[in-house]
RNA sequence: GGCCCGGUAGUUCAGUUGGUUUAGAACGCUAGCCUGUCACGCUAGAGGUCGACGGUUCGAGCCCGUUCCGGGUCGCCA
């Protein structure tokens, strides 16, 4: 292999083969580096003119075997950045094995960048490159450590249906069409979540799978379009506090082993729903910006800028003063997110404001200011108005943006924290109860909450756990009590006879002594990305599809014939 | 589906307010020279429907319209 010879093969004969990375012909002699899945090995021609002639004539990429005699290189041509650059392979007999006939598409292993899509079509080319080989590897590596720490805690593996059930709620379903059944369709799992439900009711107790989900959604930079893994979770007698203790130090150790990243917080520290919308506008904050987002719209109320009046006003403080063009700038980027414009204000010397809202905000009220945000001199803080929601969000936004534009990101670091008591249900587009997240949670309090409290303020036992701003796994107590489950359907709109034809397999399984049971269900693609510091989840991936869920190596998805649909009764229009 | 950015050589990109017969660079490719290179070097060469269609103009890679394709993002999505 061609990180194996060192040294102490000199003088012996050895034969290697891997493909060709480069050629460099000095007219007397030519050396070639011939590249393996290992490493990268010289060997050198003979000055013989054939010899000579032949070898910087092969087309690079090419795969080749080499048979020669191990030499020790002088001291003056050592490569210190190869692993075996204190030798060299004297060619003896060196034979094309698969000649590479067409021209490349683009430089395979070079830190150009190349469009993705091309990388994507020559994909076998790409994953040649020693960053996306050792992609592949360390996820390897990482599904074995996680699989060992898994069965370690006594969890047992257990592997679900990929033909199943299409299930109603969440993600549209990639469907498979039925031969022996006219008409009618299997669905890939979005997750095994039913099954893994049904398994608790089995008792195996502790389970796990790295489980393959399937959903038929667009794209992101971070989501997988078609399929991604889990590492699947259930255990029963569980409560939250339960599946914490048992992840959290799974997490933290794939971490700190296969990364050399600070893991900033351990245990993560939790963070309620609700202090996390308002103190970093989102449910995934990446806690490495270290802003913080502070209500001001009581404030508000008492001054006398129109827009800020009876809106919610959020705000951020930042150290510093800034350019003119520096606000230019961000307020191009607020209005780019949909803002009316970004307020701002610079506290100066003599703890007065500088700044386009300075004159709306009476005197005696501007110490109050002071104190409510805690200003200093020197900092600067801007305003967000709008209706709650978008006020958050776009609060949140801009977090992120001055973040970035700031550098205030460690990238030296990976930030945990789990967030917590997630709302149960909130109201759609119509206005009407629907549930916020997964509709199997277990609402805080049980039947006695759905029964008293306003729908709106009943939390869920929901969690999630966040990295970096990136969401790794969602997880929730499941609701295991057939009452409490019918009780938070109808309030969502859901009859009896509905919830029993949609999750009949639960729903019966329930009524035959199920044990409380909560789970997890942690993103190794995302896991990987943010391990190997990935731009795009399609890096830790071997075959991704491109955004728009095609596989332009292999042509999928593609026309069928028409037997083959006439075999599962499916005709195609148009 | 909405919004934003992009499409020029095999690849990555530059291309001025619209103006010089022949649209450039780097890397890659081909040929030649070179016995210690390792991002080898040097010389020469090939390689382009400037995404497509239409328009404005004396003149379009550049301006306008339509459309196709790609990326990001929101919608969607644990």
């Amino acid at each position: 292999m061609c990180d194996e010879i060192t040294l102490k093969d000199v003088g012996e004969k050895v034969r290697i083969a891997g493909f060709v990375e480069t050629i460099r012909d000095l007219g007397g002699l030519v050396f070639l580096d011939i590249r393996d899945m290992y490493g990268i090995t010289q060997v050198v021609t003979s000055a013989d003119t054939e010899d000579v002639d032949f070898a910087s004539h092969i087309p690079i990429e090419s795969t080749v075997t080499v048979y020669g005699t191990v030499r020790k290189r002088s001291e003056d041509t050592v490569n210190p950045k190869l692993k075996t650059g204190l030798v060299e392979i004297f060619i003896e007999d060196i034979q094309v094995l698969g000649k590479r006939t067409e021209s490349l598409p683009f430089e395979v292993n070079s830190d150009q960048d190349v469009r993705e899509d091309l990388r994507l079509q020559y994909r076998f080319l790409d994953l040649r490159s020693t960053k996306l080989k050792n992609n592949l590897v360390l996820r390897a590596k990482v599904l074995q450590y996680l699989r060992s720490q898994m069965i370690e805690k006594g969890f047992l593996e257990v592997q679900t249906p990929i033909l199943t059930s299409s299930s109603p709620e969440g993600a549209r379903d990639y469907l498979v069409p039925s031969r022996l059944h006219v008409g009618k369709f299997y669905a890939l799992p979005q997750a095994p979540q039913q099954f893994k439900q049904l398994l608790m009711v089995s008792g195996i107790d502790k389970y796990f799978q790295i489980a393959p989900c399937f959903r038929d959604e667009d794209a992101r930079a971070d989501r997988a379009p078609g399929e991604f893994y889990q590492l699947d979770v259930e255990m029963s007698y569980a409560t939250q506090e339960d599946v914490f203790q048992a992840i959290e130090p799974v997490m933290y150790n794939t971490f700190k082993t296969f990364s050399n990243k600070k893991i900033a917080k351990y245990p993560f520290p939790r963070i309620s729903y609700e202090d996390a919308m308002l103190k970093y506008g989102t449910d995934k904050p990446d806690l490495r910006n270290p802003l913080e987002i502070i209500d001001l719209s009581a404030f508000f109320k008492k001054c006398t800028f129109k827009p800020f009046i009876d809106r919610t006003v959020r705000a951020i403080k930042v150290k510093g003063n800034f350019s003119k063009g520096f606000h230019e700038k961000l307020l191009e980027y607020a209005m780019s997110i949909g803002m009316g414009g970004l307020g701002y204000l610079e506290v100066q010397d003599n703890l007065s404001f500088k700044g386009p809202i300075d004159k709306f905000i009476p005197e005696d009220l501007k110490k109050e200011l002071i104190k409510l945000a805690e200003l200093e001199k020197d900092d600067t803080i801007f305003f967000i108005a709008d209706s709650k929601k978008r006020a958050t969000e776009l609060a949140g936004q801009i977090r992120t943006e001055l973040g970035k534009r700031l550098n205030l990101i460690d990238r030296d670091v990976f930030q945990f924290c789990w967030i917590i008591d997630f709302p149960m249900f909130e109201l759609d587009e119509h206005g009407k109860i629907a549930f916020s997240h997964n509709p199997f949670s277990m609402p805080q309090g049980g039947i006695e909450a759905l029964q008293t409290k306003d729908p709106l303020d009943i939390l869920a036992y929901q969690y999630d756990i966040i990295c970096n701003g990136i969401e790794l796994s969602s997880g929730a107590v499941r609701n295991h009590n057939i009452d409490i489950m019918l009780k938070a359907f109808s309030m969502a709109g859901y009859t009896e006879e509905e919830v029993k034809t949609k999750f009949g397999a639960l729903f019966t399984a329930f009524q035959f002594g199920a044990p409380p049971h909560a789970g997890i269900a942690p993103g190794i693609d995302r896991m990987l990305m943010l391990l190997t510091e990935s731009e795009t989840i399609r890096e830790v991936i071997a075959f991704p599809l491109n955004s728009k869920a095609q596989d332009l190596m292999m042509g999928a998805p593609s026309n069928v014939t028409r037997a083959q649909l006439r075999d599962v009764h499916i005709e195609i229009l148009k």
